[in-house]
DNA sequence: AATTGTATCAACCGCCTGAGA
DNA sequence: TTCTCAGGCGGTTGATACAAT
């Protein structure tokens, strides 16, 4: 059994941001007396919290010796070495920064570093370079230059990214799985969604499916701004999230990255999983995945419904 | 101007560690 | 050696500010 945390002795105690009354006598108290003892310490100064609200309030923010202000980037650079080393050890890295606090150094790695790693295609964990699944994508559109090679089936009535962006997210399927999938089908993806920055008046709307459809000549990779797989309760593995544009180095998250060396070694050989075919009419019950919208981004939907759907009418 | 999405960071939670009985 | 406890730590949350639509 756990030992109870001392907060949760009274529930009557004070909890949430800090008055600057409380400020005022936290402060007072702790410059007259000092503070040997953070769980007497609020009785003793009068404060309605527990010793831990106390003893974080003085050192994340009433310190004096607190440096206030923006990270310089001699500053920055330090974090970023002592990380490669220590890892999150916010405190040791913090010991090395006078004036800067654990809690304020984990903050700025989580908001600003963490990004700027991520951005540069540099995994932030290891500080080594992350896979790059631009390759992958890259590969996928150069198919759709010539269709007339690819092994699986491109309908003409639909656009173009439709299928081929539904046979990515299937490989990537396969990946994260590391087992051989079924065929994709209309109740493997339940609802397909892609992320456009491609202006509105690039868009043609085909009336016979009335859906705006890209040209197929285009090189519509290129406008896929964000990609995001979210598993349902009933996939087995694979929680993948993806994110960037053509030719950019795309983020994995950390599940979708610990998911397996298959992912690795795919990447890093640059090679491309097989392709399968997809065949309308067979059924899965698993592996069911949902691909998100950026709002900042035109949204372009076409379901599976409305795939099926049209060709069946063809 | 209102609404919605995103970024930031203060504060909390709960586990860990080490000192002392 | 074992137990208790305060302080320390890292992960996470939620309120708020700011930006975009």
């Amino acid at each position: 059994m756990g030992r109870p945390p001392c907060c949760s002795e009274s529930n009557d105690l004070k909890k949430g941001p800090w008055t600057p009354e409380e400020d005022e006598v936290l402060k007072g108290y702790i410059q007259k007396h000092g503070h040997d003892s953070w769980r007497a310490l609020p009785k003793r100064a009068g404060l309605n919290r527990c010793g831990k609200s106390c003893r974080l309030r003085w050192i994340n923010y009433l310190n004096p010796d607190i440096k206030r202000g923006k990270f310089s980037e001699q500053e920055e650079n330090l974090i970023i070495n002592l990380h490669s080393s220590l890892g999150n050890k916010w405190s040791r890295i913090a010991s090395q920064l006078p004036g800067r606090t654990d809690n304020e150094i984990k903050n700025y790695w989580n908001t600003h570093i963490r990004k700027k790693f991520l951005k540069a295609g540099i995994d932030p964990k290891t500080h080594k370079p992350i896979p790059n699944l631009g390759i992958f994508v890259n590969a996928i559109s150069q198919l759709t230059a010539s269709s007339s090679n690819l092994p699986f089936r491109v309908p003409t009535i639909m656009s173009p990214w439709t299928t081929i962006y539904d046979q990515l997210l299937h490989n990537i399927l396969q990946i994260v799985n590391m087992n051989p999938l079924p065929n994709v089908t209309k109740s493997t993806i339940l609802d397909s969604q892609c992320d456009f920055k491609k202006p509105d008046d690039q868009l043609l709307l085909d009336e016979t499916i009335n859906q705006y459809v890209m040209n197929p000549a285009e090189d519509w990779m290129k406008y896929v701004s964000n990609i995001v797989l979210e598993p349902q309760s009933e996939c087995n593995s694979i929680d993948a999230s993806l994110m960037g544009s053509y030719g950019d180095r795309i983020e994995l998250s950390e599940t979708f990255a610990d998911c397996g060396n298959a992912i690795d070694n795919l990447f890093i050989d640059n090679q491309l999983p097989g392709l399968l075919s997809m065949a309308p009419g067979e059924s899965v019950d698993k592996n069911i995945i949902n691909i998100m919208n950026s709002p900042q981004s035109k949204e372009v939907h076409v379901g599976l419904d409305d795939y099926y759907d049209s060709i069946s009418n063809v």
